[in-house]
RNA sequence: GGAGAGGUAGCGAAGUCCGGCCGUAACGCGCUCGACUCGAAAUCGAGUUACGGGUACCCCCCGUACGUGGGUUCGAAUCCCACCCUCUCCGCCA
């Protein structure tokens, strides 16, 4: 059986009725093909390994295969008629069709070659990461990313101003021993204040991007099939990071991106409903495998967290604005609540699997002197349309074309609150609630111990 | 959990019992273009799936796709097996 690469495919096992009918290709076959030197300068820029004559030598393969096999079809479809013709006019048709069961049983065999190389090529499509626009700027690690602009001023203190962890638990609001007990390590339980600051915060983010940015709140499953997680870029690459219901091909989402974004899949759009904006507030779920020791301490790495997602479609005309227009919107939140912040440019070789371009937005932590990333917003271009087959018809021509599709947190609800913590702690010990967050507080304006 | 119905183009829907002239897929709707009209509606006419391969522009030719995967057969939307999803009723439940 022939599987299309850019189109209905299959791949996985999972398929929703009718709209996950799209492939999971991660690059255009036909990028591949005609360019393949942009690929592989786009691997080395990401420092990946993958090795693109691999690819086509095995494309290679898969022509000629095609060509024989097609061959042979196109001649049983002919004797099919032949057949059918003959036994109509009640006459023999055995020669035929003993010719026929041999040239069948070869169709067979090639298709079942065929079948294996268009796998194999599928993976190996599958796991090459997205093409980082040009302007991206080329870098090994996080240690090049560059920085693009810096807003508010850093808070002073004429005493040495506490970690989260470490007020959260003295004003009793946030306990991570009880949190332990429950579940384990990279889990906090929230208490009073804390609980109700966490409420405020998402919906104080959810209420701004949908009054004043324009966006559409969602409510959406947290988990979701394998089908959907590859639309996104998640699996099969990343599947260490993710939790997986066990006897299920269902998993928990690490963000509301993978619901948003797969929204529309397998759909086409139409031209002016761009730009499309969905936010949505939702638990996230992370195994954080590998970062064993890193950030041990503390609300800012945890398996459970929640956040508010802002997801657009747009038009690929307009997708670089939308990705200004979206951190600007995620900006927006931070600067209400007078928290200072810096936006850097993810370089080439931290820029993630799915993203062709990348701002990060880190919020100034007096508790631990360091600039912390609280927002990531990602322009993927047609990289998860392609996987999640999520196309839009243009006003002026006939051929549908696949849409953009950004991604951004707006914010991180519980770095936010690390951040309101640390920015606002007093010397007595007590936390200031920031003023845009007093309506959602019930008019509260300090906490105190 | 029990019983039943269903999945075919952008939408609805026929075809499945009795396998082949039924997949550029009947019929209807929608959409595009044209005719008529001052203009519009109505009406009439024409067009309208995606991908892969050959030719890496178009045309054209060929192949594939009737929820998914397998089986039977020279040949499968149609017959057989397994699975997924949707809907209805019953039971249970926040």
């Amino acid at each position: 059986m022939n599987l299309p690469f850019i189109s209905a495919a299959t791949c996985c096992i999972h398929r929703g009725a009718k709209n996950h009918s799209g492939d999971d290709t991660m690059l255009d076959l036909k990028l591949m093909q005609k360019n393949p030197e942009l690929v592989r300068e786009s691997l080395k820029r990401r420092g990946s390994t993958l090795d693109v004559q691999e690819f086509l030598t095995m494309d290679e393969k898969r022509k000629a295969l095609i060509a024989e096999v097609e061959e042979l079809k196109a001649e049983r479809n002919k004797a099919g008629g032949e057949i059918a013709r003959l036994k109509r006019e009640k006459q023999d048709a055995s020669e035929i069709m003993e010719r026929m069961a041999v040239v069948s049983a070869r169709v067979k065999e090639l298709d079942g070659e065929l079948n294996e190389v268009e796998a194999a090529e599928k993976e190996w499509l599958m796991a090459v990461p997205n093409i980082p626009h040009e302007d991206v700027p080329f870098g090994e690690s996080e240690d090049d990313n560059p920085d693009v602009r810096y807003w508010g001023e850093k808070p002073t203190f004429d005493f040495a101003p506490k970690e989260h962890w470490e007020l959260g638990a003295e004003l009793d609001g946030l306990d991570f021993e009880r949190a332990a007990k429950l579940t384990g390590s990279r889990f906090c339980v929230q208490k009073g204040w804390a609980a109700r600051l966490e409420r405020a915060l998402a919906q104080f983010m959810l209420d701004t991007h949908v009054t004043e940015h324009g966006y559409t709140e969602m409510v959406v499953p947290t988990i979701v099939n394998r089908t959907t997680m590859t639309g996104t870029g998640q699996l099969p690459k990343f599947e260490e990071d993710l939790f997986k219901l066990e006897n299920w091909e269902y998993y928990m989402i690490p963000t509301a991106e993978v619901p948003l974004t797969n929204l529309y899949s397998g759909e086409v759009l139409d031209e002016d409903q761009f730009p499309i904006l969905f936010c949505a507030h939702t638990p996230c779920y992370r195994s954080e495998a590998g970062s064993y020791g890193k950030d041990t301490k503390g609300l800012i790495r945890q398996h459970q967290f929640y956040k508010v997602e802002m997801v657009n479609f747009a038009h690929p005309d307009h997708s670089y604005q939308a990705l200004e227009n979206m951190t600007a919107c995620a900006e927006t939140i931070l600067k209400k609540l007078k928290l200072p912040y810096r936006v850097i440019e993810l370089c080439t070789g931290d820029i993630g699997f799915s993203a062709a371009k990348t701002y990060d937005i880190e919020v100034w932590l007096p508790g631990q002197d360091k600039y912390r990333e609280i927002s990531s917003c990602s322009n993927c271009e047609d990289f998860q349309a392609r996987r999640a087959n999520i196309k839009f018809q243009p006003k002026d021509s006939k051929k549908k074309l696949y849409a953009h599709t950004l991604n951004g947190s707006g914010l991180a609800v519980g770095r936010t609150l690390v951040a309101v913590l640390e920015n606002y702690q007093q010397a007595d010990g007590s936390l200031v609630i920031p003023e845009a967050l007093r309506p959602y507080m019930g008019g509260l304006e300090v906490v105190t111990p």
